[in-house]
DNA sequence: CGTTGTTTGTGAACGAATGCACAAAGTGCT
DNA sequence: AGCACTTTGTGCATTCGTTCACAAACAACG
């Protein structure tokens, strides 16, 4: 069945003590700006799969992806040398390649902590749990929403968080309380072994080294919209940037 | 009461032809870079002066901000030359300087589309106001939604998109909607006239040329942090990067 | 007014990321 | 087999971003 039996399984991870002029073999032999769009690339895969292909070059991938092809091909250099000259990508080997990459051929337990608006929002998402992230349990200080049922779990108090935690061997936090509390939060979760952390709280979190933060700030994505927008409004109509245009 | 009013007014906006070994002055005469850092920078800036502080120095900002003080002076110095060498930053005035540069002295008019479990924490989230973005409307093709109220506003139907859009003089449109619709949805948006869009919709949106389009994907950004546990796992252990720890 | 101490703003070196352009490596057809 | 054609993988130039380190600028104080 699966046809990655049938491609040369040259394991070639690249290992040469040094390339030359490249950004100087950064921790996991992987760039940080490849890293961050593998998990596109792979998404555009899935799509491709589910369309019928088999095979799929450089050039319709990047278009799929939204990226430049050159840039592709450099990226999935990265991983190994796993497309055919003159044919392209064989896209479930390539899937199967990027997802180890990753880390996704294990399966991640996640812990939610608040179940406010947004906490909720993500517990019921179901796009997690297809990509291999587990939901082990969503935690909340507040006593009337513990024991409701949100997506696949029921909302526990947050004094469970430690034990939650080892007893479900969770690696990744996802913080969705207030600003206010979420050091605290974090501090717990980094406490009880928690090494990789997404923030949603706008707040600049302090962690130790070996703690790895990601932040979503929805605020300051507009922010940067809107910058780009008085921009092109400035450019459009007079250069008047300032006290123009009152809304 | 503003002490803005006491400093000295040079207005120097940088607008020498070229720098030299700069980033070429990029649109707007702002790197990219520094533009993603200004709300991070401003955000600080008002926790500042919740605080009571009236100035603030480049290394103190730069550790509430999270980021290397060098940065942070470059960063600002791309704004004009705002600080007082020997004491730092007056912290309301470079509050206005910053919320001047990202476009936030005038009020920006937001249409949310989609009012699923993450249309609705976005509509109830009271952040967005507070730095002058106005949710005009949220919008949803589901009848049985039309009507309900969310946040400051009530659901409207999607039909109504673009007499809402031009009747608000909406600038910025955010699509929460499955990813099967973004697509079309984002479509209409660019049609009445919407030049930037924030999309939470896993998938890659096709703008023509002018269309800014940020993403938010959260699977994304869980797939990245488990790239760097895996990482951690596979150094403080064996190598063995594949099928090994199965949870 | 000069001296001391502090902090900004920036030149310059370094490092990372992008994109071009092409040789190398493959397929498929005759 | 030989040839034409396609597509990968990458060397290289360029652009963009970060960090160091220091001169210039300002305050404070005697
Ligand atoms: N909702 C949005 O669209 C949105 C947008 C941008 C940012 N955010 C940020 O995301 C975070 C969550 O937003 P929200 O809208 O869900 O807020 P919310 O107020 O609806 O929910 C926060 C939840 O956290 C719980 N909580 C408070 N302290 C806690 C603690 N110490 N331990 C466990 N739980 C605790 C509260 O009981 C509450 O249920 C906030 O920091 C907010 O600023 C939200
Ligand atoms: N909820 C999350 O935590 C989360 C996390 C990551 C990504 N996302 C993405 O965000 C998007 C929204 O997620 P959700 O959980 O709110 O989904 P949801 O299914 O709860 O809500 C989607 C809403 O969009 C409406 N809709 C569908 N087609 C429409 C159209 N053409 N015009 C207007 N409205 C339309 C539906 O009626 C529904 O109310 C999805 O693309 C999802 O993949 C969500």
């Amino acid at each position: 069945m699966t046809s990655a039996a049938e491609i040369p399984d040259t394991e070639t991870v690249p290992e040469e003590p040094s390339g030359g002029g490249e950004p100087a073999r950064v921790a996991g032999g992987i760039p940080e700006a490849t890293v961050a769009r593998l998990p596109v690339y792979l998404r555009a895969l899935y799509t491709l799969a589910e369309r019928g292909a088999n095979t799929v070059s450089s050039d319709e991938l990047a278009a799929c992806a939204g990226v430049n092809s050159a840039k592709l091909r450099k990226d999935l250099s990265h991983l190994g040398s796993y497309g055919i000259r003159g044919v392209g990508y064989d896209v479930e080997y390539l899937v199967y390649q990027v997802s180890r990459a990753l880390g996704l051929t294990q399966n991640w337990s996640v812990v939610i902590v608040g179940a406010g608006n947004l906490g909720r929002a993500l517990a019921n998402y179901g796009g997690f749990l297809t990509r291999g992230f587990q939901i082990s349990a969503i935690l909340d200080s507040d006593p009337s929403l513990v024991g409701r049922p949100i997506g696949p779990v029921t909302v526990r108090h947050v004094t469970e968080l430690e034990s939650v935690i080892t007893s479900n061997s969770v690696a990744i936090g996802v913080i969705a309380t207030p600003a206010g509390t979420a050091q605290v939060v974090c501090d717990r979760l980094v406490a009880a072994g928690v090494t990789s952390i997404l923030n949603f709280a706008p707040l600049v979190l302090n962690v130790p080294d070996g703690v790895d933060v990601r932040k979503v700030d929805l605020s300051i994505e507009l922010q940067i919209l809107a910058f780009h927008a008085q921009r092109r409004f400035a450019e459009r109509f007079g250069q008047e940037s300032d006290s123009a245009a009152e809304a």
